[in-house]
DNA sequence: CACCCCTATAAGCATCTCCTTATATAAGGA
DNA sequence: TCCTTATATAAGGAGATGCTTATAGGGGTG
């Protein structure tokens, strides 16, 4: 089913927020934490949900770690979301349908 | 936060094989259990999910009832993903932030 | 009315999610 | 090297989610 973990990573406030901040500028944890006034372990638990989901990307920048959005996945979702779901699900339906 | 309950509704494959179907024609209860292979209460179950975040609505035919798809519900989360996210976010921002 | 179809909902249980606290590891500075 | 900063991750518990089974109630039909 497509997209499932990317709706699942955009279904919670802090993770929407996080999306929100990482529009404007990459951030580091540290950054996040602040603007978000959430726990550091929060913050790190929700980047990784993002991570999986493939929303964001994480670069090492000396002791910090950069996080940036990645525009492709969510125009990728923007898509799913008009014109390929109903060519997506009929494929679906041929496979574990009768 | 916008578009949490529609995001969250989206993240189950049952849902979004559920739109799937309804995006070709609105149909009953009983259509979409046997489309696709889940029991009746889940069904109805997820049926619930969907109409809560506004994504279908129900319409009474005699002894059944119709589902249908509201599309402009998933047009204003595509509009969500592309333009108004930043702007959403930096509202809230201004809000509960300092 | 008596009986079937259609749908919603409740109860119970397993699993997942999300928080907290605590800690490990990596990198830089004194 | 020792200390501090930055981040990830583990453990544990509270609440949410999603399934099953059972049942209630609305609607038609004989």
């Amino acid at each position: 089913m497509p997209y499932e973990d990317q709706f699942a990573a955009l279904a919670h406030p802090l993770r929407q927020q996080i999306i929100g901040l990482l529009q404007s500028d990459p951030a580091s944890v540290s950054d996040l934490t602040e603007a978000l006034d959430a726990s550091q372990p929060v913050v790190s638990q929700h980047l990784k949900v993002l991570r999986t989901a493939g929303l964001v990307s994480a670069e090492a920048h000396g002791m910090k770690r950069i996080y940036a959005l990645d525009p492709e996945a969510l125009d990728a979702l923007r898509a799913f979301l008009t014109e390929e779901w109903h060519a997506a699900f009929a494929k679906i339906g041929d496979t574990d349908n009768a």
